[in-house]
RNA sequence: GGGAGCUUAGCUCAGCUGGUUCAGAGCAUCUGCCUUACAAGCAGAGGGUCGGGGGUUCGAACCCCUCAGCUCCCACCA
């Protein structure tokens, strides 16, 4: 069979995840093995796969392949999100390309246009999920806003309310004037612009005394209820409790005093617009004053200004700002540079607008649940990186009340129900039941839909129906999660709301451990983005460099809490490494075997087993600290030069020549080893080599082998390797540098006369560092190049005039450079606060230093005086 | 304005309670090799006064102070 000398992923992966799904090895039923659970974080479902999902899911799929390895019974929630504020924007604008405009359709018929859209594009992201090797058990896939779960966030707004949790509340919301809708503020975009900054007389009631006030909307000014300065300015402390005279229409108000106005900006006197600023407003509910809203949805100017109504605001303020001129109250204009936050759609100014929206009392919620807060800070729910639980505790420790209500379509309605006045009268399921809880007819649901953060925070229990049917088998099998995979900048949004849940309605933690990944950039730092053009689509790169290798570039830039510099190197580096493992699985296949057992592979075999078995540790070390790049570096070296490097080149018979079975046989078996560590990782390649690497029964997959565990580690056997290495690189340098021929061999002796430590790898030393013998001599060598390792001192002739005086130069080099050392080692052993304080191991091994160096002196001098 | 964090080789990062080989890795760089597993490769090499300054200590990349620079999150100015 001939092989080819490249790895095709092309060729590979597609076909073995259909394998996979065939076998349905994915599926997770609750048995009596131990559960291993992660829950997807549902991408949008209108989505398309980015690079964020391709990291955090490659993630999630090594944690869960490797569970599944270590025979748990692992499960791997897959589903998407409905997020309505997306999914809406999506569905409107493709309306409007073919000419429908929103506002002409009824809610049921948006709703309608809605599903049709999630029907075409809504499993695409999931698809591409598969590209990438994902293994989650996709009988289990589950949607935000599928029947069940969204019963659920029904039911749960109904209890809260029940539970006195929930309640409806003014709030500033982003106006959009010009699509007349609420916009969140992610759809808010804030841009400096130029305006003016009027300076206006607010006169004192009965005298010529005047309060200078400054501000950008003249035209709010017949909405102001009140003056007010900071308590502490002495220029008008004499005016607080006055009344002064609203311009324009002559309102009398009062000039009150809070430490929120600030002294030192503008005239340090602040007009109090409740209606139109939210600052304006909290003070308003403080001093108990009216709000008075001077505008229409439209942005027009309502009755309740008394001038200038029906016409726009920003005429307005330009009439308003000349009649402020005209009365000789404007004081001066002055440029001003300030944020105006406009509609991410239309661009219209947003204008901030008291609307009446249901709120989650926060605050009650975590005295009623303390465990939120406490479980992350003692890390019963443990944060990778733990650094961010400062954040997560600041956050909570500042929380304000979370606003769920949404005014959109595409969502779960609000189960709130109001007469015909508007009056609240029940919060219930269906009309029939508010109708019979309130004892009133023709009442009118709540137009508005809740978060889509509502809808996830319910997802780890919601997707086991855990509302639906509280104690069912599943979520009492795999509630409490494992781990959670997700950006830390939705740690407030999800995570934190998540814990609430699993506490408030299981009563228990949702998941034992949250792994934030970091940001993707690219190499420059700049996060990616559409508008940049700098994200690359994980799809090209799948095709380009397979699955397997995006997968480990995408983990070799990812170290935990740090961002993402991805280089699309990487997968390169990724692909390299599948085409590294394929040819030796090339070299290994091609090998003819003959019955026997070549006694000199023995001590190589026994050596890369102990390293595996020592590796293995390592990684299982930075595996349970979620080091996962530090995990796959570890494996990346094992594989590529203990294994490739050392341990092929080391067994490989002369060419053409046949090996040992019993060689051959460990070898295999070492590979195979190899390739389970590496499947989590890079399931692709390492299922194909696994499958041809030996015969297989049908239906087997690496997928669900035993996970390799560490066996003896011999050390000093690995040290004695260590040192053969070190021989070996050390006089390859020295041919290197005698610019040697592969061909020719040189020859080498050390001195000493006793056992040496290396001599299991003598006819090793002899093959890889091409030498025609390796001998002990008792004399040095003349007309060698010479080194020192570990106490043996070898010469090296390479035939060729050596250069005494280069030589000697070396040598002197050397014993100075030793020589300092050891002042160094002897000025700490000689210092008796080092002997008395420093641990005993470590006073042992400053005396083990000193020894080496003195013992290494002795041979260079010996060296220089021969 | 409030909070968190970062600064170690050209780049990205390790360095887990201050003390094993004089500070490590991967990539990049340089030199020599198309040596029948692999040029998507092999062999070898060079590269850092651990941001600056001060302090604690027998001993500091690690602890403390200070200065400088960078990043992120939250709230926002009339």
């Amino acid at each position: 069979m001939e092989l080819p000398t490249k790895y095709d992923p092309k060729l590979t992966e597609d076909k073995w995840y259909k394998y996979w799904l065939d076998l349905n090895l994915f599926h997770s039923e609750p048995d009596e093995r131990e559960p291993f659970t992660i829950v997807i974080p549902p991408p949008n479902v209108t989505g398309v796969l980015h690079m964020g999902h391709m990291l955090n899911n490659t993630i999630q799929d090594i944690l869960i392949r490797k569970a599944r390895m270590e025979g748990k019974n692992a499960c791997w929630v897959p589903g998407t999100d409905h997020a309505s504020i997306a999914t809406e924007a999506k569905v409107v604008q493709m309306l409007r390309e073919r000419g429908i405009k929103k506002s002409d359709l009824t809610r049921d018929e948006f709703l309608k246009y809605a599903w049709e859209w999630k029907e075409k594009y809504g499993g695409i992201i999931l698809e591409q999920l598969k590209k990438l090797g994902a293994s989650c058990d996709w009988q289990r896939t589950r949607f935000t806003m599928e029947d069940k779960l969204s019963d659920a966030v029904i039911e749960v707004f109904i209890d809260l309310h029940k539970k006195g949790l929930i309640y409806r509340g003014l709030r500033m919301i982003n106006w959009d004037p010009s699509a007349k809708t609420t916009l969140s503020n992610e759809e808010v975009l804030y841009t400096e612009e130029n305006s003016q900054l009027c300076f206006v007389k607010y006169m004192i009631k009965g005298s010529d005394e005047f309060l200078p006030v400054a501000t950008v909307r003249t035209e709010t000014i017949m909405g102001d209820v009140a003056v007010c300065v900071n308590p502490n300015d002495e220029r008008y402390k004499h005016l607080v409790g006055k009344t002064v005279i609203v311009p324009l229409v002559n309102r009398e108000v009062p000039v009150i005093a809070d430490d929120y106005v600030d002294i030192e900006f503008g005239t340090g006197a602040l007009k109090i617009t409740p209606a139109h600023d939210i600052n304006d407003y909290e003070i308003g509910k403080k001093f108990n004053l009216e709000v008075i809203d001077c505008f229409n949805e439209d942005g027009t100017v309502a009755e309740a200004a008394q001038v200038f109504v029906g016409l726009d605001r920003f005429k307005a303020r330009k009439l308003a700002t000349e009649q402020l001129e005209a009365d000789g109250l404007l004081i001066k204009k002055q440029d001003y540079l300030n944020k105006v936050g406009r509609s991410e759609r239309t661009n219209a100014i947003i204008e901030p607008r008291l609307s009446l929206q249901w709120f989650v009392d926060m605050k009650k919620f975590f005295e009623k649940n303390p465990q939120v807060l406490n479980d992350v800070m003692n890390d019963d729910i443990h944060f990778y990186p733990e650094k961010l639980k400062n954040t997560y505790k600041h956050w909570i420790d500042n929380v304000r009340d979370w606003c769920i209500s949404r005014q959109l379509w595409w969502g779960q309605r609000i189960p709130a129900w109001y007469d015909e006045q508007g009056n609240l009268v029940a919060v219930a399921k269906t009309a029939a039941e508010a109708e019979k809880a309130s004892g009133k007819q023709n009442l009118k649901q709540d137009e508005d839909v809740l978060d889509t953060w509502f809808s996830s925070w319910l997802w780890p229990i919601s997707v086991f129906d855990g509302f639906e049917n509280p104690d069912n088998k599943d979520i009492n099998y795999y509630y409490p999660t494992n781990d959670l995979v997700t950006a830390p900048e939705i740690m407030f949004f999800w995570v934190m709301r998540m814990i609430m849940a699993g506490y408030e309605w299981r009563g228990e933690k949702p998941f034992k451990n949250v792994y934030y990944t970091g940001i993707v950039r690219d190499k420059l730092r700049r996060k990616m983005s559409k508008s940049l053009g700098n994200s690359p689509d994980p799809l090209d790169l799948i095709e380009q460099y397979g699955a397997d290798g995006v997968r480990l570039g995408m983990l070799l830039c990812s170290p935990a809490g740090n961002d993402i510099l991805f280089d699309e190197k990487l997968c390169e580096q990724g692909r390299n490494f599948s085409n590294k493992l394929w040819n030796a699985f090339r070299l290994v296949k091609q090998w003819e075997v003959y019955e026997g057992e070549n006694s000199e592979n023995k001590v190589v075999i026994e050596w890369l087993e102990s390293k595996i078995s020592k590796t293995i540790v390592e990684l299982n070390t930075s595996y349970s600290d979620y080091r996962l790049s530090e995990a796959l570096m570890t494996l990346y070296k094992l594989i590529w030069d203990d294994f490739c490097s050392w341990y092929l080149e080391l067994i490989k018979p002369d060419y053409q020549k046949p090996i040992d079975s019993y060689t051959y046989n460990k070898t295999v078996e070492l590979f195979e080893t190899l390739l389970k560590l590496l499947h989590p990782i890079m399931p692709f390649v390492t299922e194909e080599i696994w499958h041809l690497l030996a015969t297989r029964t049908e239906g087997a997959s690496i997928c669900v082998a035993e996970c390799p565990k560490a066996g003896m580690v011999n050390d000093g056997l690995i040290a004695q390797a260590e040192l053969t290495f070190e021989l070996i690189t050390n006089i390859r340098e020295i041919r290197a540098r005698a610019s040697k021929k592969n061909t020719e061999t040189v020859d080498a002796f050390y001195n000493g006369s006793d056992a040496v430590s290396f001599s299991a790898f003598d006819a090793k030393i002899i093959k890889l560092a091409r030498l025609a013998k390796l001998e002990q001599v008792k004399e040095d060598v003349a007309g060698s190049k010479t080194f020192i390792a570990k106490g043996y001192k070898f010469f090296v002739v390479t035939g060729e005039q050596a250069n005494e005086g280069e030589e000697r130069e070396k040598l002197l080099k050397e014993l100075e450079y030793t020589k300092g050392f050891l002042a160094s080692v002897d000025k700490k052993l000689s210092n008796e606060k080092f002997v008395a304080s420093a641990k005993p191991e470590v006073v042992e091994n400053e005396k083990k230093k000193r020894d080496d160096a003195l013992s290494k002196i002795a041979m260079l001098e010996q060296s220089l005086a021969g």
